[in-house]
DNA sequence: ATGAATTTGAAATCGTCATTTGAAAAGGAG
DNA sequence: CTCCTTTTCAAATGACGATTTCAAATTCAT
């Protein structure tokens, strides 16, 4: 009966090497022989330590999610500025950790991937990941609106904007084919190009919320 | 050396089957095994009449491509109506076809797919897929805000429209599970819920465009 | 140091699949 | 009917990859 003793440093290796191989190759295509490789283990230290490899992904899942709210600079909003400025620096701070590459990448790819094929992770995200997220821009909306936070206008408009950032994130291989001078070498986006979309984001969106305070909906088209 | 009669009785039943498949399973995890028995094939069809498996998934997503362009109702807008009812109307009929169950469904299915990992389809989405959405949303666009369809503000918008309508059809594993209730049992969403978010991202983007035509970015926040 | 528990290593196992093979069946033209 | 092409079939073949095995090495407490 293994130990799972959790300062093991070959345990440590491989949820590095697995983080990364995960958030690649998602839970399906990422090879366990390609992570033992990458955390120089050898092939048998997934089930030694993990029992096996869905094992190895939940813990990967939660450790990036901990490390996500260790630092996530958009869950960190100023709560002195303007219900428009904390908007426009949400959306600044979500599309920067979104549009660039490394480990604060990571989790987001695990999600997106969840979403077409779900695991047991999914439930972890939507209880853990999903909800912080959510509820800093219903505060802000909440805000702006003078709504409660949980009100179905409220949640609407967390759609809305939330899906504004989120499709450069999913849509950036076709970005890359279709507009590649805004992608940099290294896959990631320019800072400049991330400011500017902010804006507009921020733009349309605290204009179009201002509509929903009030208004129905339009007359029906064809 | 096999002939690849287009009319070959086989070789549609496998087309049928495989769309079927693909778009349950995507590229990778779907089995030849598995279209094979689906279309009453032997296992050795689809190399018979298709060479191999991703010739097979290049034909399906053609010929979903053919069978969307024939009668997606998002394409044919009304042209006498205002902007104002063409983007409703477009919004309607969008989230309309993303949002049931079945054939019309397949082809974004497997989009989003392409988006994570990108076959050689991807290149034909780009080239072929989009761009005829794309231009009908640039059009109404355009036509809103008085600038031409390809000016970069409109690009702005469209993704912005078109993201609201995505971010439903991308997170309907989340929704099954946070908001069952909007999900009819066959996991298709309630046309009324669909008239209903029909209804708030049209009212949120025409506002949201209003300030487009105009407005520099927001003062910078933390 | 010694013995037990833990960890590592190399090779073997076991499934799953796409693809191939070669023979049989079906169809068609003369 | 008979030869020739096209199509189907069942049974290999061959890769790949997760997991298991068991022996060797290492660690740790006494």
């Amino acid at each position: 009966m293994p130990s799972y003793q959790p300062g093991s440093d070959t345990r440590n290796r491989l949820m590095v090497a697995a983080a990364e191989v995960f958030a690649e190759q998602g839970f399906r295509h990422a090879r366990v022989s390609d992570i033992c490789e990458r955390a120089q283990a050898n092939i048998a230290a997934v089930n030694y330590h993990f029992g096996d490899k869905e094992n190895l992904y939940l813990a990967v899942v939660q450790k990036l999610d901990e490390e996500s709210k260790a630092d996530a600079p958009y869950m960190q909003i100023d709560p002195d500025a303007s219900a428009e400025q904390k908007l426009h620096t949400f959306v600044r701070q979500f599309l920067g950790v979104l549009l660039r590459t490394g480990p604060s990448t990571w989790l987001g790819k695990l999600m997106a991937r969840e979403m077409m094929e779900p695991t047991a992770a999914l439930d972890y995200m939507i209880e853990h990941v999903i909800p912080p997220v959510e509820g800093v821009v219903r505060g802000i909306v909440g805000e702006l609106l003078s709504l409660p936070p949980d009100s179905p206008i409220v949640q609407l408009c967390v759609s809305s904007i939330l899906s504004q950032c989120m499709i450069y994130f999913d849509t950036k291989e076709i970005a890359l084919r279709m507009r590649p001078e805004l992608i940099n070498p290294d896959r990631s986006y320019d800072p400049a190009t991330i400011a500017f979309l902010a804006g507009h984001i921020t733009q349309f969106s605290l204009h179009g919320m201002h509509a929903m305070a009030t208004v129905p909906g339009p007359e029906s088209g064809t």
